[in-house]
DNA sequence: CGGTATCCCATGCGATACTG
DNA sequence: CAGTATCGCATGGGATACCG
């Protein structure tokens, strides 16, 4: 039954909303935000540590739209000055895990990919 | 031994050749690419049609950095007019499947993100 | 068919300064 | 400490046209 929209949801569909959300996770800094945050809850300057080269700006923005795909928790402790930390929820503990292994893998392989790029580099010149 | 430089390979450090690769990787087209192609070889306008929205341009670049990153390989069969092929290397399979689960898990989940989306709006306005 | 070259604009993003 | 606001530019990337 239903007739067409056979079509499961998929990023690869334009218009999909799972296209935009894949968009936030895939944006530049979100991956590694949440990769960081696998190790557990962090608050805002240590996270931005983690992720070296982030500025503020990037990461504060990042955050926010993490939140709202309901990846990551806000926490504020209403000290003075204000603690902030930041967690994964049940959601974004599921989509960290293949993006740790993404993350892993690039390390454990890049003896391979340089040299693939010194024979691709080689035979282009 | 080997005193400092335990810090390990990864993604995290600014000037890792990581960063290099991970930001190709996850790039805007890189990684729909790298999914597409999972399926099998693939030709250049049928690879262009899965990947929605993709232009010409953004396609071939993306995948001549994912050539010299050494993920994908590339196949020309010499004819008039001539038929040029895409396919994952060992190398590529290896990250097109934790990719591949960050891309079907988005279409999974898609009801628990819009309703976080939802909940986030709501307590904003 | 499978690209590359050129043009050009939107916007991602960094730098800096300021706030609760 | 944890941000937001503003500015400004680099560059990602779309549109169009052309080539082997």
């Amino acid at each position: 039954m239903a007739g067409r929209d056979a079509v499961k949801e998929s990023p690869m569909n334009a218009d999909c909303p799972c296209r935009t959300v894949f968009e936030h996770l895939t944006s530049r800094w979100s991956l590694l935000v949440l990769v960081a945050l696998g190790d557990g809850r962090l608050r805002f300057h240590a996270l931005r540590d983690r992720v070296e080269g982030v500025s503020e700006k990037m990461l504060s923005q990042s955050l926010r739209t993490l939140v709202r795909d309901g990846m990551v928790s806000r926490h504020v402790e209403p000290t003075i000055p204000p603690r902030v930390s930041y967690e994964l929820t049940p959601l974004g503990k599921e989509v960290s895990m293949p993006m740790r292994a993404i993350s892993d893998w690039i390390g454990n392989r890049m003896t391979d990919i340089r040299a693939a790029q010194e024979r691709f580099d080689a035979g282009r010149m």
